[in-house]
DNA sequence: AAAATACATATTGCATACAAATTGTAAATC
DNA sequence: GATTTACAATTTGTATGCAATATGTATTTT
């Protein structure tokens, strides 16, 4: 079959939106045009409205006469996802406990096991991405137009933040991580059930628990020894 | 001063958006590419970067290898729309208190010095546009990356509603819009006393009239006369 | 006459050439 | 020697010509 340039142009949209909720391609980190065509095959016109399209799904920022570059993240822009992210996420669970039909509960249960899947044997990527689908797919099922833009916004950052602590290099994060996968599937039973109220629930104490791990990321636990007395290094 | 091409694009951007916002492109109302490049004076790849960009924002929709069309409104979207409204309205001007600028407020003072300009004496394009401006200011202030968008969103579909109603034909309708105003001076003073708390009751006071005035729409009373009894025009 | 197909027309999408603007560098001036 | 200014090189933005896709019409076929 002919790679038609349609095929060229998702593709490389879905391989950006790929690299920039993994980090892969950094907070700010500047896109370059020729570079990509390069590598997508693409011609700089379609390019470029590849570009503005992740531009308007908030995947990165266009300034006029200088180049693309992806989203920043400073602390401002986690104390507004502190704040904005309880609310829209139990807007969207409840919503999707009301709206669901069979075969979106089908697919969520698919990525739940996919999500489980990476949990066991896959890497932070994996994980990250896993988990991004699952709630795509619930933001699907609550369906509302108007809160979708700002769901779809909030799982961006939610995937690059998680990018830090989908990485269980303590017991501790470990096990919120399987506990984060138990809530997955309260969930879908809440939504299967059509049940409104345990949903929005749900999605208190599953942000709740993102919110715990973000933040013993943001504030870790101090080192047990002054920077001082570790182990020098061998070069000069 | 040379009318550049950035210019061009900007105005062009502004006036869809305008003529959008205030219906006088209906939702669904196609858009001709080489009509729009005609009327701005630009050629088609800039148009069309225009054209995704307001795809982006929620005005116009893009259908592959079928032009832009303005973005439909129904039945269905009437109801997300009363879902999500109050809860994002709420938000917005919760934080709006909490976070504005000095500058900000004096912008929305200046915008509700318009709102009540258009009431006494403008047309209700002029109403819908000024009312439009004074809650875009509010979600300035309110600054919240995330809720933005969805709040954007809202705004586009409710000055497009508005348009139906901010014509006052009865006199009911005139009040309820005069009772607006006096809410946005409410709600101006709440921002500048940073009370989180009272704009958040406000912008529900605000969301319930607006609701009333839309359902009095969607549903209005029945005529007095049944149709066959109308004067008839006298034409053939 | 109704349906289907082939063709003409119009519209959308892409590639490339060209123009404008920004950035980095080197020379000139103070 | 530091700052400014002119210039070159790179990068972004626009225009236009061509290709591909969709739509409407007329002709053919049953």
């Amino acid at each position: 079959m002919p790679d038609t340039s349609k095929d060229r142009k998702t593709h490389l949209l879905d391989r950006l939106k790929r690299a920039i909720l993994t980090q892969e391609l950094r907070p700010g980190a500047d896109l370059d045009e020729a570079q990509l065509c390069e590598d997508s095959g693409l011609s700089r016109t379609p390019l470029r409205e590849v570009l503005r399209e992740l531009a308007g799904l908030g995947y990165v920022e266009l300034r006029a006469n200088r180049g693309a570059r992806v989203s920043e993240m400073s602390h401002t822009t986690l104390r507004d996802f502190f704040l904005a992210a309880p609310m829209v996420y139990g807007a969207i669970l409840r919503l999707a406990a009301l709206n669901a039909t069979s075969a979106q509960i089908a697919a969520l249960k698919a990525a739940q096991e996919e999500f489980r899947e990476a949990l066991r044997k896959g890497s932070t990527t994996d994980r990250t991405l896993a988990n991004n689908r699952f709630h795509e797919i619930t933001g699907e099922m609550a369906g509302n137009i108007y809160l979708l833009p700002s769901f779809h916004r909030l799982l961006i950052d939610h995937a690059r933040i998680s990018m830090t602590f989908y990485r269980p290099v303590t017991p501790e994060m470990a096990e919120s991580v399987s506990e984060a996968s138990q809530q997955h599937d309260a969930i879908i039973a809440a939504i299967e059930a059509g049940n409104e109220a345990t949903a929005a629930q749900l999605a208190e104490d599953h942000w709740n628990l993102s919110r715990n791990q973000i933040e013993s990321f943001v504030m870790p636990a101090g080192m047990d020894q002054p920077l001082g007395t570790l182990p020098r290094s061998t070069s000069a």
